[in-house]
DNA sequence: AATTAATAGTGTAATTTTTACACTATTAAG
DNA sequence: CTTAATAGTGTAAAAATTACACTATTAATT
């Protein structure tokens, strides 16, 4: 391309880049969303989805054109989670990545687990595979961060439908801090807290008890939230 | 220059800074140090240090290098906050800063503060001035990680000197949540977490009951945190 | 129609943690 | 020796957390 060389600083400078770490929840466990990388450095190997920052968008709004492109999501919970600057992190030249950590529901998780392009795939979190760059290292970032942020906002309905069982929620807690929790203690607290919304609905063809659905309750969260309520589970 | 624009890319590029959010404990406060700017934008406005990243430095080792330069500081507590990358930040050009927030020890506070260049000062953070850029954002979230990072690490001492009373512990505790603590349940707890030496110095030339000297535990620190304890305040 | 298999849903007592609270001890100055 | 100032200490009440087991309901099976 003729116009190429064509941006010029006074300065050498990093090339920007945003990764997501996108944890999905399915069969009961927490899973995560790997590309299995086309080119060198690092081909076939797997990799979180990322890509450079544009001029006219923020990281988050990267991350954010990162998901809708590489995985045709739209509407997910995203959140900062660091940023990755090693000076080799990247063979070619220098990247500085800004690493985001997002939640997708169930609905999202299927439209994407049913797909058939073989380059993207849902990996549980404890078989995840070597991965390109430093990608490891930030994938456990995000799952430590997801464990203490789990701890005191309630972003566990993030990866689930917007209709869901108690039980449902449960394990969603339990896979995130990999620990069993009681049924009754877990119910009183997650109730306790006026967040769920309970719904004149029932499972329907299951083969025992129907558990009733509840929905999470934005309004109570904000009110809650801006009285200076805390949420710790 | 002869050789400026030598430095050509196929695709434009953010800058990339880092800015640093520096604590100190002083007369029982907490309070921030800000530059006076001595050039547009934002003359004479106050800022947070900071400055662009060299291509042969992390993130973290500029935001060090910048403490260095800009402060005399080294060997502070430092720790990323967060990436700013709003398009508009800057007015000059698009600058991408990643955030630290760092704490100094009384040594070094008082190193600082015996200073005669007028351009940097430290702030009660009650009597925040309006800042440059998006400063006054970042300094408020870097208040608000502090506050919660001091609930569960053991990092109020990197406020104090190497030897301390636990009241001047307390002190920068409360300081940090704003809050009035008990002293009593203070001691129980802080003591109980075992990270605390005692040691076999008191105060000296104090108008009442000497106050006996701890010090930070470290090597304590290291083996319960490694064997997984939490350090719930 | 009765039985089975599976999960929903519920309360209480014991334990632990957190909170509230007040006086004596020690130091230097006056 | 008196004063002013802060250090240092324990206990009881309240709140939060934990451990724990049975009945209810649904669809499938016989």
């Amino acid at each position: 391309m003729s116009d190429s060389h064509k941006y010029r600083y006074e300065h050498p400078r990093p090339a920007l880049a945003a990764d997501c770490v996108l944890f999905g929840f399915d069969g009961g466990e927490l899973k995560l969303l790997l590309l299995e990388r086309e080119n060198e450095p690092f081909k076939n190997k797997c990799a979180l989805p990322g890509g450079f920052v544009y001029m006219n968008e923020t990281t988050e709004e990267c991350a954010k054109r990162i998901l809708l492109e590489k995985a045709g999501l739209k509407n997910v919970f995203i959140e900062q989670l660091y940023t990755y600057s090693e000076i080799d992190r990247d063979p070619r030249e220098r990247i500085v990545s800004v690493a985001y950590y997002a939640l997708v529901n169930r609905h999202q998780f299927e439209l994407l687990a049913g797909r058939d392009t073989v380059r993207a795939e849902w990996y549980s979190i404890s078989e995840i595979p070597k991965l390109a760059f430093d990608h490891n290292k930030i994938v456990k970032a995000a799952l430590q961060r997801l464990r203490g942020k789990v701890r005191y906002q309630p972003v566990g309905f993030e990866l689930l439908n917007e209709k869901f069982t108690l039980t449902q929620l449960q394990q969603v807690y339990e896979a995130i801090l990999a620990a069993a929790i009681d049924k009754r203690n877990f119910r009183k607290k997650i109730l306790g807290m006026g967040l769920l919304k309970e719904l004149d609905e029932k499972e329907t063809n299951v083969a025992h008890k129907a558990a009733r659905y509840y929905r999470f309750d934005k309004k109570a969260y904000k009110e809650l939230t801006q009285s200076g309520f805390n949420f710790e589970l």
